[in-house]
DNA sequence: CTACAACTTCAAGTTCACTTGAAGTCAAGA
DNA sequence: TCTTGACTTCAAGTGAACTTGAAGTTGTAG
């Protein structure tokens, strides 16, 4: 099998053929036509679907996804400092995407070992510390229970 | 000061007021008002803002934000374990997302390394060897080159 | 050759996460 | 008191990323 329909390559891909089409219409995957007008894809358009969403994953848009394939070169082989220059870019912001992570895993780590679960001082959850300011009673850490001014 | 306005909070938090009241459409903040019917924010908001965008950068959605907060209980304090299953269950979901992150951060950085970029034979990249396949002639590592049945 | 699933295009609809605008009210300084 | 910027609500608009539906065409198995 040389060449794939739509509907292989979404099931190879796991994404939906209205998803790749509206791929295509982005620039991002590109497509022959048999004598019907149907779509047929080489092979390596499934290895294209997953960059895009890889991409996608590191928290590029589809714009940019197609922008930062725009920055190869159309009309010659793309040479090896071509594809430096758009992995290392993209590698910076998995880099940083990775660090955020780890830092919010830490916080979200901590916060469970430290004890700061007693109640009052945890700096990333107990969101509602200013209800147990607002008087003596029973405090609710999430201030789900609204104080209203009935009269 | 010990309420902030919404500007205020948005000021601090670096959220657009109107996201803010978006959010509190979506119950995921809390206001007082004041006579006048403006919103007073505790300053524990701050962290309950960070605490959402931190929450969305681990690729939750606002409506899952709320739901995870919904799991804590609203009649009574959450006790360390209410804690500890909420941000367990994000931890998680952060640990999942920082090792495809580093997955797809190894696949580039072998990429660039390995000499793959030499054209044919890189996994993630080098998308379009369909066309290299196509014919003899060069070979245009992204396909942008379009080969038209120009009749 | 026929049936039928899979395909085609195009327009419109959907969800998410907000933003913008209109029309009006509030709060704080001169 | 006046002014002015910050606030209020509500409805509608936005952009991203698709999905859905209609109406028609193609490819293939029987």
């Amino acid at each position: 099998m040389e060449l794939l329909t739509i509907g292989e390559l979404a099931d190879r891909s796991g994404v939906a053929t209205s998803a790749l089409r509206f791929y295509e219409t982005k620039g991002l995957i590109e497509s022959e036509r048999t004598a019907g007008n149907q779509r047929r894809y080489p092979r390596a358009a499934l290895r294209r679907v997953s960059l895009v969403r890889a991409a996608q994953e590191v928290g590029l848009s589809l714009g940019e996804v197609a922008e930062a394939l725009e920055t190869l070169p159309h009309d010659r082989t793309p040479t090896k400092s071509d594809w430096e220059k758009l992995s290392r870019s993209w590698r910076k912001r998995l880099d940083r995407q990775i660090g955020e992570l780890q830092a919010l895993r830490n916080d979200l780590t901590d916060c469970i070992g430290c004890g700061c679960l007693s109640l009052k001082s945890c700096a990333i959850f107990n969101p509602a510390d200013a209800i147990a300011e607002r008087g003596s009673g029973p405090r609710y850490l999430l201030g789900d229970e609204k104080i209203q001014p009935t009269g």
